[in-house]
DNA sequence: CATCAACGCTAGCGCTGCTAGAGTTCGAAG
DNA sequence: CTTCGAACTCTAGCAGCGCTAGCGTTGATG
């Protein structure tokens, strides 16, 4: 039993390595540069032995957006708990998302962008997921007024992540951002 | 003069066939289903003539991206002057940008997710991208009051593009799409 | 010590975007 | 009418991709 024990905790560490050593390479990188061949070499382990731990690269990438979901969900809640007002709040935690999805954008875009089997907007989503949305959700209701409370957190995200999106795409220019940030904000506080 | 001119209309019709057996396709099929030689089979040419007319497939992809643009600024230009006032006229761009991305989802990747070489919100990109966000900037002018046009458009541009990208990447529940909408435009209309 | 299961490896499949170089076609010049 | 030469398209192949079958080794167990 002790030997299985050590074993298994042994599978776990090597789990833990792959998703580490595949959320470093592709952010230092980006994602085309993430293959199974590159990242075997870097866990110094053969290409067969990542899917012993997981059913295919879709899986290793759904892996590391569960872990960047816990990342952001912690920045949003530090931007909003740090806030002295309501209007500050909503503004801080929009300029946390847009930050974060500036420094992170591989994390990012494994998050919100590619398609990682990885359930959303369901109680199988991840929890970290979930209280991302969650610190969303808790900078708009100040500002929610007799509005759905979700389908406006939900309206606020998306606006977010099309600014976000669009501008690291080449789409907008990154010189207006914050101009545009402050339009939104400005539109969601009345 | 004449032989000349008779193999570049040759060549200027075979290269529109290209791009639209990889429109058919991408709408057929979606991008991922778009190999080379797939498309090459489909015009009935081997695979190094693509590279003939174009440097590779990104920039098919960027020439489907550009018919797009036409259709879709065609399709926003007939909401808006259809609408019997400003607020029906923002709403009802907003709902035709909306129903293109859900009728098109290949082009409309193609034209605002994909990574293509494409010039945007610079002189040099396509006139027909331009005139699509005129269409938009438009709608949005009634109701800009002291605001910046470009940069209030940009972000109700960016605003529907979350909207729509989250909800076809399951991100969102499509059963608050319109109630999400109807927030957005309450909010630009205010 | 012999056995056998668990495990990681090598090798390879079918696919991708892309290209070098051979072979063919066809108008132009003698 | 023949011959030349340029324009053009094809076959074949490269390096790399995600993924997997099956062999060989390792190491705990009876």
């Amino acid at each position: 039993m002790s030997i299985q024990s050590r074993r298994e905790r042994e599978r776990a560490e090597r789990e833990k390595l792959i998703i580490t050593a595949a959320r470093e390479l592709a952010e230092a990188e980006g994602w085309e540069a993430v293959t199974t061949r590159r990242l075997a070499e870097r866990v110094e382990y053969s290409q067969p032995v990542l899917y012993s731990h997981f059913k295919g690269k879709d899986a290793i990438m759904a892996a590391v957006a569960v872990e960047g979901c816990a990342d952001l969900a912690r920045e949003l809640r530090t931007a909003r708990t740090a806030a002295p007002d309501a209007r500050r709040a909503i503004a801080g935690v929009g300029a946390a998302y847009v930050a974060f999805a500036d420094r992170h954008p591989a994390l990012y875009d494994v998050i919100f962008s590619l398609a990682v089997p990885l359930p959303f907007a369901t109680p199988e989503a991840p929890p970290a997921l979930q209280a991302a949305f969650g610190e969303l959700a808790e900078a708009v209701r100040p500002h929610a007024g007799g509005d759905d409370l979700g389908a406006l957190t939900e309206t606020f995200w998306a606006a977010l992540h099309g600014l976000v999106t669009l501008m690291r795409g080449g789409r907008l220019p990154r010189e207006h951002h914050e101009l545009r940030l402050g339009l939104l904000l400005a539109r969601f506080t009345g």
